[in-house]
DNA sequence: TGAACATTTGAATAATTGTTCAATTAAAGA
DNA sequence: TCTTTAATTGAACAATTATTCAAATGTTCA
């Protein structure tokens, strides 16, 4: 588990890769990140409030309209989409509007749906 | 819970909105699928094989040395990884090497680093 | 054939997470 | 001020999931 270099007993064969690949690898932090970002989005639930946004600013009513959920559920998956940045809102009254953050959470989906898509 | 329409009592005002938004939705198994591939992508373990892997093509050894990891961990979320088309693999000898299954994955992983860096 | 090794797999445990329900906050209008 | 309404929040439950450990494949080489 530790020390995994002298695990593996071709490592002598691929030592020079594995260092190469280990150099280059970024910081911990930044794979924090990024697999947070991700597992943000990996929810249906959310995936469908994002594409939503991507057509239109929508309140929270609005969003529960669309998706046919309670309005509870739908703003406690606001949150986590806010406390990641991926979704903005402004207040008019007693409704808040939800938009989506900036361009990168469309090319996002738009990237994973060519994906899926192919 | 059931026919969110008339539980918003503004939607009398933005009906329109909500209506147009709910025609663009797509079909539910594509956000199935999206929040898949996301969720897939949402776990540090697997986006450090990926940008492990984005650098060079690895067998499974390599890759627990490279991130440090036990070989039957790194093994069960290549399996994930498999299962969900981001990586594909070739078989020489004993040993089995992974890559990129192609550039969306890519694609994906610098849009999320765009997103988290800025 | 048999030993050594790279990888996969299954079961079990521990941790995380989405939704529901009930209660609360905050704004608008009578 | 009191009521109504949009939205948020906290607690609880059910479901999903990542890692570990042990066992099993499948390949190479003597």
């Amino acid at each position: 588990m530790n020390n995994r270099e002298d695990v593996c007993q071709i490592s002598i064969i691929n030592k020079k890769r594995v260092r190469a690949v280990r150099r280059k690898m970024l910081n911990d932090d930044v794979f924090t990140n990024l697999s947070e970002t991700f597992k943000t989005l990996g929810d249906k639930t959310r995936v469908k409030i994002l594409y939503a946004l991507s057509k239109k600013e929508l309140c929270v009513c609005d969003i529960s309209a669309v998706l046919g959920m309670s309005i509870s559920a739908v703003s406690h998956q606001l949150r986590v989409l806010r406390n990641m940045k991926l979704v903005k809102y402004r207040k008019e009254g007693k409704m808040v509007y939800y938009s989506l953050d900036d361009e990168h959470v469309l090319h996002l989906l738009k990237m994973a749906y060519e994906h899926v898509m192919e």
